[in-house]
DNA sequence: TTGAAAGCGCTAACAT
DNA sequence: ATGTTAGCGCTTTCAA
């Protein structure tokens, strides 16, 4: 651990050349300048014996930007959302942008303030996945010359954004099944607020109405004896298909499967709306329709820069498509 | 999204002011400066209208001082991982820092690179879980005057440090079994150059020899037909009892127990180094050790925070205990 | 009670 | 081929 950082001036003043000399060599622009070979030579050895680090706030002053972006999600610790910020942070990195990720806990007010902080930290965009309560964002947001992209959910009707089609990818599950199902159990989690889930309850609900196939809500949650009731409830009630709309809901609604000792596809069937790593593992492994995390990562970061060009193309919502993971339990 | 953003001078001009007056009362300085309350009024409500946000950039070049801590990991869809940022980052945002994340796939060429780029963005200072060749980031982390502390594994024996002693705790595992083992099976992942998983080793194999059990070695990966084939290879040799590395590992052994139909707890008990979700799900519920995430987490940026202040206090290897999560498969 | 001005480290237009 | 200098937006010392 060194105690002071060198500076552009300490190279220019131990070499006895000028700030600006040692500037150009150090961008790159000996040549463009007509540098000398000699003292180009001298001020890059330098730099390196002096170990010299550019200060990143003087050219983020001088430059205007910061080459970083700011992404804003509900919880970095759900494997959808950190598989998306590797996949974003690495598209990013190859463009030489550094990435703020943010964590709100699907809290609004939290949001704000981490999207205020960002601003304030002077990010060249940001990508947000919102909590639902957007109408609190606009106001921020359109007092910022920064431009956002939205992921998974969609936050402003006008602005980009990627993701999936929760709607129509839920609908098509109902008509994945093995057998044509007598009647569906549509799984949510306790907080069926959250946009995505909204469209994946209303998607499901609507694919049964056009089958003309009768279906039955419910909610899970960790409280297993609840979830156990619950889906011995739905049984009792004809339900032969069940659609878990994340992964956690499947995770429920298969360990209380597991507890009645249903069998698994042979009594009742599941798929699970966004897969997991364990499912494969789980007997009998569990389908899943899975969403393209890489894909949604890599267009997340080509909308951006395409707005970071101050490019006047239009807005764009790209709705990515899901693959259906053919397990057994469906 | 507005043009242009507003600075200080703006504000300054639009009221024929100074900058430094304005400057004062933006910072909470005015009464220390004794600005006439009318002053100070207008001020803040011309800056509200303007809608003004202190430029990072010229803040930070003035100061110095950056506020941003990088953490750099191996894999942050790692859930280990992502919870452990999770943690960090809420305990530093509470403390008023923002939080850099990188991921670098345990490839130690990609972790230079990164670590470079966190100091050239100027880190106040840096958290690193780091990949195995840590003899190649001392030279780069010796030049620079930003202070570092270790988490999950060891980079440097004379910097802070916070994590897990792998080394005891795997070895505590052997003991926990309900059944004496006849014979220990230790399952490790294929890349076992990894320091964790060295010590989770070496513990394991010295507490089977300190108690006489024999014991076996094994590497599991997402080759099913492989896992399968070493796993029953084990039990037939009279392995009775697995301890599995990490939690990946797990999943791959119960899935190949499952699929040779051995009985657990009964023909053969497994334990878990590293809890997953998943894991109370399975039938029977998986049992593990499980990491503090948070603890580590908040002991973490407690470290860093003594740090920053320069203090002189001696650094120090924290070693969190770990707690056995008592399922059915042990 | 307020204003002027220096200076943080860097880039680039302009001089020489 | 290289040097001088203004200016990015802010804080803070000193002066008025």
């Amino acid at each position: 651990m060194k105690s002071k950082r060198t500076s552009l001036a300490d190279i220019a003043e131990s070499l006895n050349v000028s700030k600006s000399t040692v500037s150009f060599v150090l961008n790159g622009k000996g040549k463009q300048f007509n540098i000398s070979e000699t003292t180009q030579k001298l001020i890059l050895d330098k730099a390196k014996e002096l170990n010299y680090v550019p200060n990143y706030f003087a050219k983020g002053l001088r430059e205007g930007k910061t080459q970083t972006i700011g992404l804003v999600l509900a919880d970095i610790s759900n494997p959808f959302y950190s598989e998306l910020s590797k996949a974003i942070q690495e598209s990013l990195y190859e463009k030489g942008y550094s990435l703020f990720i943010v964590s709100t806990n699907d809290d609004s007010t939290m949001e704000l303030k981490l999207i205020r902080d960002l601003i304030l930290r002077s990010v060249d965009a940001l990508i947000i996945a919102p909590c639902n309560g957007i109408p609190a964002l606009k106001p921020v947001l359109d007092e910022t010359p920064i431009p956002v992209v939205w992921v998974d959910r969609i936050g402003d009707e006008f602005a980009d954004f990627v993701g999936v089609d929760n709607y129509m990818e839920s609908a098509m599950l109902v008509k994945r099944f093995s057998v044509k199902p007598k009647k569906v159990g549509i799984l949510h989690p306790k907080r069926s607020d959250v946009m995505t889930i909204q469209l994946r309850i209303d998607g499901t609900k609507s694919a049964c109405e056009k089958q003309a196939i009768p279906y039955e809500l419910a909610s899970l949650s960790e409280n297993q004896k609840e979830s156990v009731d619950k889906m011995k409830q739905m049984i009792d009630d004809g339900v032969d298909s069940f659609v878990a709309l994340n992964n956690k809901v499947a995770l429920h609604a298969i360990n209380a499967l597991n507890i009645l000792k249903v069998e698994i596809p042979k009594k009742v069937r599941i798929i699970s709306f966004d897969d997991s790593e364990a499912f494969s593992y789980f007997a009998p492994p569990v389908t899943a329709l899975s969403q393209p995390v890489n894909g949604i990562g890599k267009e997340t970061v080509e909308r951006l820069m395409e707005r970071l060009k101050e490019s006047t193309e239009n807005r764009k919502h790209l709705m990515m498509e899901c693959s259906f993971i053919e397990r057994s339990s469906h």
